[in-house]
DNA sequence: CCTGGCATGTAATCGGTTACATGATTGA
DNA sequence: TCAATCATGTAACCGATTACATGCCAGG
């Protein structure tokens, strides 16, 4: 997963370790976490692949600058028009990516991503229904107040975010608030 | 984090591992992922401590039932009680056990995390603008549509999380949709 | 009979954090 | 001068996943 972001953020241009950082905090960092010890050696291995090349800078700083290569943009532009296994973040990072796909691709994913969120969103509505039931059968309902919070939490959840794909599917202006 | 998840399902009463798993994923299953893997040794740590009681059954399926013991339930109550560091999702957990906790305690657990959200939404509503300034400057705005969505998407996820805090610190009615 | 669900457990492995070590530069 | 930020990197450790191994029981 790092690797790819990383991948995705050297596609802007050439930036060294600490920036690569500063750029994934400030962006993808809401749903994704990059430390330093899990960002340098993930560049290693990227550079051991091929995939990314170092140049090494004599600001004295030992500032080292990576480079996106051929491959490496290869690498990047096949994951992301491959299929998103697992993970509620990871589609939400690649979403980060789509400007550089192209709009048949966007579409598909697109199409893919509300398709599981509609099941999801069906059966934890199934989920919702069933709990009421057994909360109506219950003397003291509203010792489980919490409980069946987290659950309308959940629902709530996913309309929102099928609400916010539905949208950016019609490439529509957002408009937060 | 698993530890206490199982000390809080065993507060409802005496359950096998294979059980407890099961509630989980049917619970707080949308936020925390639980396999055998991490779920049995994590029950024998538990045992270990002294936190909870196992007894084996006869049923030949090699069943073992566990009991939460006294000391289990203070730590699974302080634990509650207590701060919660980082983690979005720990927030989500703890208050889906908060019908174990005093009303006072409930307070100002939520109005902890409300503060913090309040907070995380400034920070979100600033990098917007500064993003919002950056895109009126440049020709092609539009190539940064999908980038732009994800920040969108953040701030959704966070005015809708906290419209959910607020209702349920009032202990509204919760109505989905 | 045989599949699917019940039931427990281990080992290899993985991705990641935390803490540490080092050192340069910039600006108050 | 001193704190903050820039800048790179390693090692111990941790929580968890994945795959595997084992075996019972119920219902179609």
């Amino acid at each position: 997963m790092l690797e790819y972001i990383l991948l995705g953020m050297l596609m802007e241009g050439t930036m060294s370790g600490y920036d690569l950082k500063k750029t994934i905090d400030s962006s993808v960092g809401i749903f994704y976490k990059a430390s330093f010890g899990s960002l340098y050696p993930a560049l290693k291995r990227l550079t051991d692949k091929g995939l990314i090349s170092l140049t090494e800078t004599d600001n004295s700083k030992n500032k080292k600058l990576y480079t996106l290569l051929p491959g490496g943009q290869e690498a990047f532009l096949t994951w992301l028009a491959g299929p998103s296994q697992g993970a509620r973040n990871e589609q939400l990072i690649r979403i980060f990516f789509f400007d550089y796909l192209d709009e048949e691709t966007r579409q598909r994913l697109l199409g893919e991503y509300l398709f599981k969120l509609e099941q999801e969103l069906r059966t934890l509505e199934a989920v919702k229904s069933i709990v009421a039931g057994e909360l109506a059968e219950i003397p003291n309902p509203e010792d489980y107040y919490y409980r069946v919070s987290v659950l309308t939490y959940g629902l709530n959840h996913f309309e929102m975010e099928k609400q916010w794909l539905k949208a950016i599917k019609e490439r529509k202006n957002l408009n937060h608030e």
